[in-house]
DNA sequence: ATATATACATAATTTTCTTATGTATAAGAA
DNA sequence: TTCTTATACATAAGAAAATTATGTATATAT
């Protein structure tokens, strides 16, 4: 996913609010939208991303819809209900850790 | 360690910064510590920190010396060279990994 | 023809944490 | 004086989330 541990954790986060942004993406789209927006910093491997897509389906927090493109195989992912919530949720504690950890490194200006 | 998940990787560089700062603490300082700038936010659990610590010794990170104090052992560790070194590294990550995130979350302000 | 890109998937392993214990001393409250 | 809480270390079992290594298959570019 990249050289720092940081972003252990995070991938939910990332996806979630990806879908919150389009509406719908399939898993390799993801990969490449974030790979885009971060100029190459943070590659999401298929190890880490299907994996988190099928347990967020299962979880009810994602929809899924198969379609065929160029006679090849896409599964669309789009947030349910419950999901849209938990993205808020997930990006209200993405500030908060931000906060926090900004306290610990930087005290002086907490 | 605390409910949101995103801290899962920040355990060290907590570490390395508190002592970066503290020039030498001990392991239930630094819990303490950590405890009061987060005002209560952020709780490492001893099964953690302790492991977290032996390891950063093993790497040759930190460098103990053992006390004893009140009757009671206290172990102090301190930043090596090297230690010293891979805190400036770990900062330096973690403004990247906030860079990112936001780049991702608030791609209007990035 | 061959390599790269697109598009999915899973299995084995590793890393990092939680939860549950365990030992021991000191201090404060009932 | 007994019991709880605080101080101070430690490790082991298990869970969670990733990496790394594969595997399948089609499309496109060299």
């Amino acid at each position: 996913m990249s050289n720092s541990k940081l972003y252990k954790g995070s991938l939910n986060t990332i996806i979630l609010k990806l879908l919150n942004e389009h509406d719908k993406m399939y898993g390799y789209e993801i990969t490449q939208k974030v790979k885009a927006l971060t100029k190459g910093e943070l590659n999401i491997t298929e190890g880490a991303l299907y994996p988190a897509l099928h347990k967020l389906e299962a979880e009810g927090l994602l929809d899924v819809e198969v379609a065929k493109v160029d006679n090849r195989l896409r599964k669309y992912y789009k947030l349910t209900e419950t999901g849209t919530k938990e993205t808020v949720s997930k990006l209200q504690e993405l500030a908060e850790y931000i906060k926090t950890m900004q306290a610990l490194v930087n005290p002086k200006l907490a």
